[in-house]
DNA sequence: ACTAGATTTGAACGATCGTTCAATATAATA
DNA sequence: TATTATATTGAACGATCGTTCAAATCTAGT
C-alpha cells in the first residue's frame, strides 16, 4: 500500500532532546534540529506537529531516561539508598562532563519559559513531581531495608533531596569543584 | 555645544532588567525592549551598543539591587542573621508575587545561555560569587554578634546557604506552598 | 509490473530577528 | 542668534525565524 518511515522515532527524539537540553527552547532553531536529526521540515512537522510538540516529547523522553537510570542504579549499586546516592552524584557531578548541559533539562525549561508556553512548563513541573515521588518510593524502600531510621518522614526527605539537587546542579555550574560538591552530597545523605 | 540626553539611564536599565528577568535573553526581543523602555533602536544602540551590552548592564544592576537589599535588611531586621533570613524569605517567597520572575535572574541566565554568550555567563557567575561573599561577611558579623557558634565555618555556611536558595527558588516555582518553603528556610537557619 | 497511499523533500512564505545610518531635532556655547 | 556637537528618530537592511505544501519518491498490496 504505502511507504514505510525510514526514521527511528526514538532515535530522533533522543537526538532532539540532547540539542534542546544544551541550547534551550528559544536557543534551538528548527534549522539546528534539521541538521542534528537529519530530517527535512516537512517530515519533522508531519511527525511532531511543531517545535513545541517535539520539545514536549523531548521533555518526556528526558524524564523517562532519568527514571530509568534511577531504577538501574538501584539494582546495581547494592541497595536503594546507595543507588539513589549514585543517581545524585551522576546528576550533579558527572553530568557536567557527559551531558549536553550540567543543568537539569526540566528546571532549565521551567526557568526559561513563561506562560507563553504553558503546556511545556506544565509538563516539566509534572515530571519533576513524578521524579520526587520516585525519590520518596526509593527512600521508603531504604527505610524498609533499615538504611534509614523508621521515624523519618520520607516525604520530607524526598523534598529536601529534590531541593538539594536543584541547588547543587546550579551551584556546580558556577564553581565546578567536584570535591566540595561531593562533600555536600555526603552531608545531605548523612541526614537520612 | 550639544543636546543633552532626555533619558534617565538608571531608569532605563531598571525597566530593561525587569523585562529581561521575566522573559530571559533569547525570549526578549529588541522590539519588546523598545516598547518597555520607550526608546528607538538608534538611541538604544548608541547608549548600550547591543542587546548583549544592555543585558550585561541589567545583570550588574540586578546584582547591585540584591546587595543593596541585603544591606538594607541587615539594618532594619534587628541583627545580621535576621536580616539575612529576611533576605532569603523575600527572595524565595515574596519574589513569586512581587517580581518579574520567581527565579533568580543570575541563575536563569547561567541556565539559559551557552558559550555563545560567554561574557554574560561570566558576569552572572561572578555576581553570584560576589553575593555568596556578602553572605559570608554577614555570617561573620552574626558570629561576632554571638548569633552563630564560634566554631562554625562561615565559608561553608555561606556556600550551603547559596545552594539552598538556588534549590528553594527553583522548587518554589514548581510547588508554590509558602508554608513548606518557610519551614525549609527555618530548618536551614536552625543549622547555623 | 502496476497502482494506491503514505512519506519525504526543499523551495518558499510572511513574520520577526538584531542592527545600521542618514536625516532630523535639540540644547549648550560663542 | 548662529553655530556646533550631540541625541533621537524610524525606515530599512539582510538574516533568520517557525511553518507550509505541492511535487517527488518510495513501498506494500494487488
Amino acid at each position: 500500500m504505502a511507504k514505510t518511515s525510514k526514521y527511528n522515532r526514538q532515535d530522533i527524539i533522543h537526538k532532539a532532546t540532547n540539542l534542546y537540553w544544551e541550547k534551550g527552547f528559544h536557543g534551538t532553531s528548527m534549522r539546528n534540529l534539521q541538521d542534528v536529526i537529519d530530517m527535512r521540515p516537512g517530515s519533522i512537522y508531519a511527525a511532531f506537529g511543531s517545535k513545541e510538540g517535539l520539545f514536549k516529547e523531548a521533555l518526556q523522553h528526558y524524564t523517562q531516561q532519568a527514571l530509568s537510570n534511577l531504577a538501574q542504579l538501584k539494582l546495581t549499586a547494592g541497595s536503594p539508598l546507595k543507588g539513589l546516592k549514585r543517581f545524585v552524584e551522576m546528576a550533579v557531578i558527572e553530568s557536567k562532563t557527559c551531558s549536553p548541559s550540567g543543568m537539569c533539562m526540566l528546571t532549565k525549561t521551567i526557568s526559561e519559559l513563561t506562560q507563553d508556553n504553558a503546556t511545556l512548563v506544565l509538563v516539566a513541573k509534572k515530571s519533576l513531581n513524578e521524579i520526587e515521588q520516585h525519590f520518596k518510593n526509593t527512600l521508603v524502600e531504604a527505610q524498609v531495608a533499615g538504611e534509614i531510621h523508621k521515624n523519618k518522614d520520607t516525604t520530607q526527605l524526598a523534598r529536601n533531596l529534590q531541593v538539594h539537587i536543584m541547588g547543587l546542579r546550579c551551584y556546580a555550574s558556577i564553581n565546578n569543584n567536584p570535591v566540595i560538591v561531593q562533600q555536600m552530597i555526603d552531608n545531605q545523605f548523612a541526614t537520612f
